[in-house]
DNA sequence: AATTAGCACTCAAGGAGTCGGAGTGCTAAC
DNA sequence: GTTAGCACTCCGACTCCTTGAGTGCTAATT
């Protein structure tokens, strides 16, 4: 079947498409017959290739911007770019961007992320987007109620990835600081290596009980202590290399500048954009993008898989016109790093 | 001296040059003679407004973007204008920003600060700025390191104003949990209550000594402990509508967007730019600022002081056609109460 | 039969003219 | 001191033209 598709088009016509394709993503003008001839690339006249690139715009892989203009890929020449031109491309380029992280002293898992994306960025020029790690499977390794005056305090959750969540409380005042000493005590020896996802429901269930006993004033400090728990655990998402984007020719019209941007500010349809995405490589090109804002843009995604749970998601947003090589194979190289160092931390995970 | 100035420009010339002002603050477009006279507000023919007009030029106030188009402010007649022109106003209309998020249950400072800005750059559609709250002054209120796997662990330190700072780090190989215990013990005995930006120099004197009888391999595992301390708490900055500034019409021009978001990436500058500020309002206009690239807007800033010591600074960045009025009240109110609750926060210290 | 050369045609981009509108400065009259 | 009137200026939008890079098609060449 993929022999098949190949067969479609002949040698020469993959050729042609594949230069074609390389040079617009490099230069973003119109590739014209005459000027691909001189070239030197293709032993051909431009009058053979004029005829090659009619033939391969009525295929429907390239088109025009105009009657007279050159030729510029279609969003199906690009899918048949990336699915069958540029496989052979080995990913031995790719010098571990982690384990660097990692030998300069960076253990915890969000701060390797969020440095990846930077990185990401930097070595792509692209906007990199990296999703979670995903709070499933992160287990709680200790809580801790510090007072700061006689009615507030800081509660401080440290998970077996080395993430810290806090956040500020207010305490009943029937309490004082033996009670919350015990209190605290009694939520780790209950709670410590269960889930973070499910630390809300735990605490309503197994503690609510034993506090009925110790607290005098159970109701309204119930109240109170159940802010510790009480936000959903934000998916966090780590946008990186935004302003590349401005250097883009595609961004010289200002109104593009304008819905990437409100785009980019709109956290939750990031989010939305890269939650379900299945294993392994995706690519998505233009129109393919569910989102009418990044309808001409394309999205490489790859999800951090442990097991069967997807940890998060790494991601490049760019112009139709990427450089799809070189972008798939540091992001297949970067992800099958990340999936490594996850497998690691939770077998340290005890 | 004051008067004096004041007395330069005539009643009618006063009126005239805030209406401009006014004007061309609301539209962006520059303001003719004859649109003016029709407009209402002000009761001479355009032939009167117009001589006018040019003796403002020729003071300075006004200048032409070429030689038939309406008139714009100068910097000298923004700066006029701030200064002389915009008394007035009571801040009144200021309805308590941070005591509404107090209200809501949000009690960490970064956090106050945060949302502040968020809600500073909704109110005005310009970009808001918070730096700070500086970490000078601020105490230590506990230490603790929470064990990850044998050889690595999180450090985390509470400060009296409800900020949790963490970093990971990796442990000496010679330590094992009781030891770990007993050090954490000594450090927030010796530490606890000192100001955050002193607490290096004390591990090295202060710590470093006692260690010495209670660590075997002293040498080494101060290498893997000071890391702790490490980092030089950096100054946070906060910014918040940067894409309100893509709505402006100043911002049709690509290149300012590029010089303005690019701007935006190098925080090191935005930093310095905000730091040194003296207590109170303080407005910046155009070629006033020194850094090329907001050499066409304007700043605005209002830093808050503890005592003598600075705190943190609010600042608002938007085009040179800023609304100075509202905004000016705006800063004034929200920094007031900021001060205020500073000063609430270290009362509760002890 | 495949390739190439040649030619007529198309379109975008950019420069040169034209025109109307909104503005100005100046002078003379009120 | 104020206003009306008039000549003048400049921007921006519009049209017209030219140029260059491209195309499609046909006929000649290999």
């Amino acid at each position: 079947m993929l022999t098949e598709v190949i067969d479609m088009l002949t040698e020469r016509q993959l050729l042609l498409l594949q230069v074609i394709i390389d040079d617009f993503i490099d230069t973003a003008h119109p590739v014209g017959s005459r000027a691909l001839a001189k070239k030197g690339d293709i032993p051909y006249s431009a009058a053979t290739i004029r005829n090659e690139m009619a033939d391969l715009e009525e295929l429907g892989f390239l088109e025009k911007m105009h009657s007279s203009s050159g030729r510029i890929p279609s969003e199906k020449g690009y899918r048949y770019y990336v699915d069958h031109l540029i496989k052979p491309i080995s990913n031995n380029k790719y010098n571990g961007i982690v384990s660097k992280l990692i030998t300069e002293g960076i253990f915890e898992f969000e701060q390797v992320v969020q440095m990846s994306a930077e990185i990401l960025s930097d070595l792509t020029s692209y906007t990199a987007i990296i999703l979670g790690p995903e709070v499933f499977e992160t287990k709680l390794k200790q809580l801790q109620i510090v007072p700061l005056t006689s009615q507030t305090a800081v509660a401080i959750l440290i998970t077996n990835t080395g993430h810290v969540e806090h956040r500020s409380i207010s305490l009943p005042e029937a309490i004082n600081a033996s009670d919350l000493e015990k209190l605290v005590n009694i939520i780790n020896e209950k709670l410590v290596g269960l889930p973070v996802v499910k630390l809300q429901d735990m605490f309503y269930t197994e503690i609510a009980q034993i506090m009925k006993q110790y607290l005098d004033d159970y109701e309204k400090s119930m109240q109170y202590l159940k802010a510790i728990f009480a936000t959903d655990y934000p998916v966090k998402v780590y946008v990186s290399g935004k302003s590349n984007m401005l250097m883009l020719p595609e961004f010289n019209d200002i109104n593009k500048v304008r819905s990437f941007y409100s785009l980019m500010d709109r956290e939750e349809e990031i989010v939305n954009l890269l939650k379900d995405s299945t294993p392994g490589i995706e690519v998505t090109i233009g129109n393919e993008n569910e989102i009418e804002a990044i309808k001409d843009f394309s999205l490489i995604t790859s999800s951090l898989h442990h097991g069967k749970e997807q940890m998060g998601t790494i991601a490049l947003l760019g112009p139709k016109r990427m450089e799809y090589r070189k972008v798939i194979s540091l992001l297949k190289g970067l992800s099958n790093e990340m999936t490594n160092t996850l497998y690691m931390w939770y077998k340290n995970d005890d």
